[in-house]
DNA sequence: GACAAATGATACTAACATGGTATCATATAA
DNA sequence: TTATATGATACCATGTTAGTATCATTTGTC
């Protein structure tokens, strides 16, 4: 059971970086810093600059920076984008065999967990990880 | 982000149908009640003896039988046999070059995450689901 | 304007985990 | 002895994750 892919831990470390350094980094310089391989950095900071979380910048002396105050990155919007919807499946029956559906208990006592998580991952943003 | 796989899912639901009918159930019987496919049940049920949780009997009349009772069968074990340890990855850069380790925010909370699960699905045993 | 330095876009491959099958061996009740 | 059940194991299919490769586009600098 894994919580954070890698391209999530990537993002993450990466917000983090430019949470520290708040000017235009490049690529290059995050892949230095983080030992991450090069091109899937530059897919995942992509990424985010279409999630307009970061913006970026073409030519010399461009790269990527933060689009938005760290204190307002959450990390469940991380996770969203990289993983997508954040929901634990609690029963794979053909919906006609499976009895109950409505009053399945197990189902609930799994989403009563899968809120819990998403309402701990809700409170962390970038600026309480730096 | 999945919380439980199809194995796990299908393990529990054997369960609740064997805390039923606490005697020798075949697998074409649960086959049949379930709807799940025989060699995938079959597996399932086979490593289910090997953890002790069933006992299997061969030959005519046969089949499997809880070995232990309901409330002490936890949904957390069946997890762990199916899905390996519930523990979620933090971060996966390497050793050397995370800066933090021991220190890392991130890393304690997600670990705070991943305890809080763990204690809730502690807390639920098959009996408390049929 | 030419050119180098950066990202944008997209398609592809590799590795791994999950879901599922197939087959033969072994035990046992009748 | 035979039919009926599980035990063990190897295999295949599919999907997801991780990562690569390539070319197009924008932009600062000379
Ligand atoms: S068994 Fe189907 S929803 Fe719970
Ligand atoms: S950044 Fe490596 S443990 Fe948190």
């Amino acid at each position: 059971m894994k919580l954070i892919t890698r391209n999530t831990d990537y993002a993450l470390q990466a917000l983090c970086y430019l949470s520290k350094h708040r000017e235009v980094v490049t690529v290059d310089e995050l892949v230095k810093k983080l030992g991450v391989p090069r091109p899937f950095m530059r897919k995942i900071l992509q990424r985010l600059n279409k999630e307009r979380i970061l913006g970026s910048y073409k030519g010399q002396g461009g790269g990527f920076k933060l689009a938005v105050p760290p204190a307002k990155i959450f990390i469940i919007k991380i996770m969203r984008i990289f993983q997508g919807k954040v929901g634990l499946n609690g029963c794979f029956l053909k919906k006609d065999i499976c009895p109950n559906k409505g009053r399945c208990v197990l189902r609930k006592k799994i989403h009563a967990i899968e809120n819990n998580v998403v309402k701990q991952l809700r409170e962390i943003n970038i600026a309480a990880l730096i």
